[in-house]
DNA sequence: CCTATTTTTGCAATTGAGTTGCATTTATGG
DNA sequence: CCATAAATGCAACTCAATTGCAAAAATAGG
C-alpha cells in the first residue's frame, strides 16, 4: 500500500500519452500535482529539484505539451502571464476560477450548480463557459486578529 | 435635434473628467464609441482617422486613463492582448464577456441573471464575478448556405 | 547490448505587447 | 499673451513567450 508520489504519478501519466517519457516532463508534470494552485512558468521552474536544470524553453514547451496531452490546463490571467495546473485537479463542466487582484494567484474552484445561461447573438456557437471570480486570497486579504506569518505578494 | 457623433460624446465624456482635452483622447474614446466589440491596441490605432498621427505609445497611455476614468474597459484575452471598450456599453452588476476562440475577438454580452454562487475557499474576499463565453463567433463559424462574405481571422 | 531513427532538448536569437525616462509640446487658467 | 502643469512623442527597454537549428536523448529493431 506504498503511496503513489507526484512523481509516480507523473511518470504514469506520460506512459499513457504513449510519446517518450523524459526527464523534463516527469518532473515537470510532477511540479504541477504537488501545486493545489495554477502555476506559471517562473513558479514551475523555481519548484523544480535544486539542480534539475531543465531549460528556460523546454519549460514552456513541455508545458504546452502536457496542455495539448489534457495533463494540464492553461490559463490566462489579467497579468499576461499564462498559468498552468494539472488536469487531475480538473473539473469537467463549466469551470470556476478564482484571481486574486493583489498577487495574480489563480485557483481552481469547485464547480458551479447554476450554470447561468447567456443569450449569444444570432450565428455565435457556444464551446464553454469559464466563471471567474475576482478577489482578494487569504494570503493577501486583511488579517483581521490572526496574523498568519507570511503574506508574500508578488507584484 | 441634431444626433451627436461619438466624436462629439467623446468630447463631452472626456470634459466631465476635469482633465484636459486633447486630441488623441477625442479621438481614441470616440473609436472605442464606433465599435461595438472591445478592440485591441492595433485595431485602435488602425481605426483612428488616416493621417491623425498619434504616438503608439499616446495611445496605450489614454487607453489607460480612460480605463481609470471609468470611461473604458480593459479586458484581458486568452491572446494576452487587452481589449478596451468605451464604458457606455458597460453594464453594471456580473459582467458577461463572449470571446472567440478562432479570431480572439471579445464582446459584452448582456448581464446574466442568475449570478452562480461559488463557494471561496476560508479568508478569500470576493469582489467580482466576471463570466466569459468561449467559442465561435458569426464571422467565424461555420457559414451553413447564408455566405456572408467576410470572415476576415486574425490570428 | 548496439545502432538507427525519431523525438526532445538546449541555446541563441527573435517577436511583440506593453512600459519607462525624458525632452518637447500643448491645453488651460490667469 | 504668458506661465505652468499636464500630455505627447520618441527611443530605448522589459519581459513573457516563440522559433530555428544543432546536439542530445529515448525507444524500436536487430
Amino acid at each position: 500500500m506504498s503511496k503513489t508520489t507526484p512523481l509516480d504519478a507523473a511518470e504514469q501519466s506520460i506512459r499513457l500519452t504513449g510519446a517518450k517519457l523524459t526527464r523534463p516532463r516527469v518532473l515537470v508534470l510532477s511540479v504541477l500535482l504537488k501545486s493545489e494552485r495554477a502555476l506559471t512558468h517562473h513558479e514551475v521552474e523555481s519548484r523544480l529539484p535544486a539542480g534539475s536544470d531543465v531549460n528556460r524553453v523546454t519549460i514552456y514547451r513541455v508545458l504546452e505539451w502536457l496542455t495539448e496531452q489534457g495533463l494540464a490546463h492553461k490559463i490566462a490571467g489579467e497579468d499576461r502571464v499564462w498559468r498552468f495546473n494539472a488536469a487531475a485537479h480538473q473539473h469537467t463542466g463549466p469551470h470556476a476560477h478564482f484571481e486574486c487582484s493583489d498577487c495574480g494567484q489563480v485557483l481552481c474552484l469547485e464547480p458551479v450548480q447554476a450554470k447561468p445561461a447567456v443569450r449569444l447573438p444570432a450565428g455565435f456557437r457556444q464551446q464553454a463557459v469559464e466563471l471567474t471570480v475576482k478577489g482578494v486570497c487569504a494570503d493577501c486579504g486583511p488579517v483581521h486578529g490572526k496574523s498568519r506569518g507570511h503574506g508574500r505578494h508578488q507584484h
